[in-house]
DNA sequence: TTGCTTGCAAAGGATTTGCAACATG
DNA sequence: CATGTTGCAAATCCTTTGCAAGCAA
């Protein structure tokens, strides 16, 4: 969390942006929430600190977020764009539950070569991917 | 194209629609065009021979194309739904240039298995997955 | 002081919906 | 005829932008 401020606050200065208190708290509520979060999901729990906040202000600082490494977008689909952590968070895809919702990052090496392997078999360079798997997980299948 | 026409008269019947010439020719002008389409590129194709076609009829009937199973939508995420065949036409993923924004059709046998058991292996049945792969085509990496 | 930042509200773009007029079976 | 269906415009939803006022450096 230390270096997660300090590499923001690095960035910052490397584009000559400045520093303010609503950055801040947008940055440390976005640290502390260890799942997928929206912009909205973000934007309520800095309005009870700060309601005077905009959530204009939250959807750009979470642009910044992303640009200094720290966040990536994940996109399910489903109309709303989520964040998640990025440093010390290596790549991964993920596994959704079509049920409940609830995902599970994952990673196969051998997906992750076939992939760069099929790409080239077309003549494209691969440069990233997205991969997500949709099921059913245990406890849903179990419910019924 | 015949089987296609079928496909679809033969849902409008089982769910109690009806015919009527806008689902027809947004139908034909669906099936003609073998690429990805977007809802807009269909309503202007299909608009030069009804001008008086609404887009929200277009939004309607794709919907409806999709339900028969003649259709898939297709999410590249740049905010913009595309469509694509879906009869006589399997699964596949898709290879994506970043720069001039051509697809290929990719399947990639062992990803598939390998998916359905990495998804096991957190106790999930798989049901479906996206995988799209983005890179640089020849074309383009040869053009700089 | 300079010019980046903010909150607000309005704008955006893609898609959906309410509704009255209109067709289909 | 009873219901689906259509076109239109307005409404949604999430996200972005313009702008004047407010701050950081």
């Amino acid at each position: 969390m230390k270096s997660e401020r300090k590499i923001f606050a690095d960035y910052l200065v490397k584009k000559n942006l400045r520093e303010t208190p609503q950055r801040g708290m947008i940055l440390d509520a976005f640290l502390k929430i260890e799942e997928h979060t929206t912009a909205e999901q973000l934007y309520d729990i800095v309005k009870k600190r700060d309601n005077t906040i905009g959530q204009a202000t939250v959807y750009r600082v979470l642009k910044l977020i992303c640009d200094a490494g720290l966040a990536r977008e994940v996109d399910f689909g489903d109309g709303v764009m989520r964040y998640e952590h990025c440093y010390n968070h290596p790549h991964h895809d993920h596994l959704v539950c079509r049920s409940c919702g609830k995902t599970v990052e994952v990673v196969d090496l051998v997906i992750e070569e076939l992939q760069k392997r099929v790409a080239e078999s077309f003549g494209f360079e691969l440069t990233d991917h997205e991969m997500y798997l949709y099921g059913i997980c245990g406890n849903c299948r179990h419910k019924k």
